[in-house]
DNA sequence: CTGAAAGCGCTTACAG
DNA sequence: CTGAAAGCGCTTACAG
């Protein structure tokens, strides 16, 4: 393909440049006979528009940066998937960008994405979101953020309601017979994570129970941890809450490991509804987020800001999903 | 950030444009002086050069494509994070591309990112790579498969040993008193599928134990019709190699939901050497591929065929990962 | 409805 | 070692 550019498709198509340029972005600006001409001409030629002259020109593009933690992790590689998907229907490239918890180069995507003109961007925070690292960029007032947000009301948000999905965890619990339901907590980082353990803990409370942290850490090996300080318990809580489906898989794998099966000897129930939680040993009880719409619903926002300056924080109900991880106490 | 550009920079430094060009990208040809003047006015007023702007004047940027089926498969998204950083480390920006299976996005992504000046790029594929799909692009020249590629040795490869790593897992199930071990195979389109299946078939035969295919379909379906097929045998074999380990997660999940306990019942080991592995229940056995090397290897295949022409195809040592999921057989 | 011109933010021969 | 000029591939007022 050697250089393709618009005036060579003008000069085959015997028109100007810039009506070539019209046939393209502005279709209705141009007589239709011309138009079908010059994209006809186009298209023998295999030519199409160059994104980047096109950016630099217009100063907007239409790639749109998503800025995940770890996409190692499933939830985010699924939201990035429908994601991906939800931004080719409305003619944006995702583009991937993996911090690895490293809050510099959240802020280098920052930088990179005003730089390529990103209409906007979309943050799926693993920390709580610094407002103020927002604020540092025209940027930070066109990105809207998987999470809650404290003290930024500016920020477009979606989240799913944490509150009630622990409660949907505890009334399945509670409906099976358990009355000693222990919690492990997530990636803590985040304000979703830190709803659901406040959540769990006045659930408890307001159901006369007394809650057990097992463990409140915020990496990935809480679930080892909870597993080990649950095995050293005389009394163990007979269900277990885990903040989020990956830490309910290692929960139970630490488990199996000394002998403890679920959901036989103890229940185990997940949060987030992950493809895998179906294929673990068991299958999983979950309370599943939404995450296909709340990847959707992101997008959304971001238009509809970028077209009236709303913004809007979304909040969806999240699901109880039965497998096979729980069941009624030990007898 | 309000319309800083190189111009500004120029006057603000009191020099001309070409040389903040060249204070940046060629510092050798400017008096050192001049230079960090330049880079100081530039830092103190916040400037970076446009990555559009430089890569339509260059014709060649710094965007590089890794195209893969499904970003929410773990071994996807292992390759994704190691690369992300192999790149980082070396000025590029990885773009992930997710094909969903679907040839036309891939063509559509290769047009694309020959649009973008991409340098190269990389395709970790799903099925077996069209090497008249490749051709149809100039890109198609510099590309670097994560697979075998079969009839086009222009092309720059970097695989894992498939015929090893069966080896490995069957050496270590024979060394563990199994004689009867059965094979589910994995996302079959591709060659290294293709190459682990056949490795097994002619294997088994040379160790002089006739080969159990408990699935050989294609899809992540694969695990749990295996499992069935075993749990409908009167005579199961008492060990199972999986292509993979998201297959043998499947396996595991399905056997245990119809009571058959792993290794107790039945040992099973996977292939991949996924992270999930170690917290899966249980802790999974498998032949681990080397996903660091291989992103790190890919791009350097690639930077090297840009430098002086040259394709290299490199094949990977696999190594065996014992946990807990494999055991000697039921007395 | 179409053309001619200026310019987005850079780089790179070409002079000096 | 530095500057002036041309141009990468587009878009968008401005005329006509």
């Amino acid at each position: 393909m050697p250089d393709l550019s618009i005036d060579v498709v003008a000069k085959a198509a015997g028109v100007h440049r810039s009506t070539v340029s019209r046939a393209f972005s502005r279709p209705e600006a141009v007589k239709s006979e011309t138009r079908e001409h010059i994209l006809r001409v186009a298209e023998g030629l295999g030519y199409t528009m160059s994104p980047l002259a096109q950016a630099l020109r217009r100063k907007t593009s239409t790639f749109i940066p998503l800025i995940v933690p770890d996409i190692t992790n499933p939830f985010f590689a699924e939201l990035a998937k429908t994601m991906t998907q939800a931004a080719d229907e409305r003619g944006y490239q995702l583009l991937l960008c993996v911090t690895n918890g490293d809050p510099a180069k959240t802020d280098g995507y920052f930088t990179a994405m005003q730089a390529m003109y990103a209409p906007f961007g979309i943050v799926a925070p693993s920390t709580k979101v610094d407002t103020e690292a927002l604020k540092r960029f025209d940027f930070g007032h066109k990105v809207v953020v998987i999470d809650r947000v404290e003290g930024d009301d500016a920020v477009p948000t979606v989240t799913v309601d944490s509150r009630r999905g622990i409660m949907l965890a505890l009334d399945h619990l509670h409906s099976l017979g358990h009355t000693s339901i222990g919690y492990v907590s997530g990636i803590a980082g985040t304000h979703t994570a830190q709803d659901r353990m406040d959540a769990y803990l006045e659930l408890s409370a307001e159901s006369g129970s007394a809650p057990v942290v097992l463990d409140s850490g915020s990496d990935l090996d809480a679930g080892t941890r909870g597993a080990e300080h649950y095995l050293a318990m005389d009394n163990p809580p007979t269900a277990i809450i885990a903040a989020n489906d990956m830490v309910a898989f290692a929960v139970i794998s630490a488990l199996g490991q000394s002998g403890v099966r679920v959901p036989e000897d103890v229940s185990v129930i997940g949060f987030d509804g992950l493809a895998l939680g179906a294929r673990f040993n068991p299958a999983l009880t979950t309370i599943r987020q939404p995450i296909a719409d709340m990847g959707h619903i992101a997008i959304e926002l971001a238009e509809k800001q970028n077209a009236d300056g709303s913004v809007d924080h979304i909040v969806l109900e999240p699901e109880l999903l039965v497998r096979a991880s729980t069941s009624g106490p030990r007898a």
